[in-house]
DNA sequence: ATAAAGATCGACTAATCAGTCAAAATTGTA
DNA sequence: TACAATTTTGACTGATTAGTCGATCTTTAT
């Protein structure tokens, strides 16, 4: 592991433990047992380097995801497969998570950024064509995306909050239910 | 108004525009025209007005959500004002909204803390009560709590990144209809 | 009127922290 | 080997900031 690599890992988990401004970057690179210097070779600002472990993060779930998602599966199938892998990365990796919750409350974040990644835009050509289908109720595809992922994030912290839910797939899937009935047109 | 009302509405625009980080109390206290040691007489520490501040916004969320519901109604209609008042009230106060984001996701935030509040005790007693009649899905109130809460999150982001949909009311009930069938046992 | 209690002031401090820099170590290359 | 480029070091600094404190003003009660 690089030492940059190894930098952006020890953050991670830091800014989890005490948020970015709990967390000096002296302390990030002493606990990384690299000097303070190579931090800002790296990393010219401490802004910089918190924006670079959020397209870290956002692109370690898209690849994740990808490996996922098979051909020939049903549209419910496939927003299942791509839901239930942000849940269970965020769920492997909280520091990941309670990073993003963090991100997207700061002054850094902004909606129209996260829109370019490209996790979000396979996600995006997914809910599209179910709309298309008429599957989905009749709103921006935008809209749709936006209530999926807030609806991810509410599987992750409820699951998180109850340790017995952690191996209960069958949940999981009731919990994806949710997600389904708000997307989709009902009767 | 008193200068501890007063520290708190200035201590709340500031934070919603850079932060609690990027907000020294010396600032508060200069924007609101009082010495800076009469703020650490009314909040002995910067976390302790942090803290004040959730209560304070919580409580006055509460109030104005009390107002809007009548005896008689459905429950549909029941949780609808419920839902409603507090997507209104976060869009007429936006400093609160991102106050409450941040707070949120910041190492001085637990769910338990929150299912204190009273605002939380209504909206879960209407939400018992639409599970005793079999309208909801079989999970627990405080997980159907945790998502209509996400939902509203989601309304009040959306009509904000949206101008134009402000004044629309239609668009308000339309979103009103995702919460609601995410939380309602569907055909 | 007088005293006690509380409110308000603002200059001050002790600590913290993001970022710098010149030098040293390591790596690549001819 | 020699030389340049790159990586790495860690002591240092300038600026910032939460919180203190003794003095002064205002209110309330007797």
């Amino acid at each position: 592991m690089t030492k940059k690599e190894l930098l952006m890992l020890t953050a991670r988990r830091l800014f989890a433990e005490n948020g970015f401004y709990g967390t000096p970057t002296a302390r990030i690179a002493k606990e990384a047992e690299v000097s303070n210097g190579i931090l800002f070779h790296y990393f010219p600002t401490k802004e910089k380097l918190i924006r670079a472990m959020y397209i870290d993060v956002k692109d370690r779930i898209f690849e994740y995801s990808l490996g996922q998602v098979y051909k020939g599966a049903t549209l419910k199938e496939s927003i299942y497969t791509l839901w239930l892998a942000v849940v269970e990365w965020y769920m492997e990796h909280p520091e990941d998570f309670h990073f993003m919750r963090q991100y997207e409350s700061s002054p850094y974040y902004s909606v129209d950024s996260e829109m370019e990644h490209r996790h979000t835009q396979l996600t995006l050509e997914l809910i599209s064509e179910g709309m298309e289908q008429g599957i989905f109720k009749t709103f921006s595809a935008h809209l749709l995306f936006q209530i999926m992922m807030k609806l991810v994030q509410n599987a992750v912290e409820y699951i998180g909050q109850h340790e017995v839910l952690r191996e209960d797939f069958e949940f999981r899937y009731r919990l994806f239910d949710v997600t389904w009935d708000a997307l989709r047109k009902t009767n």
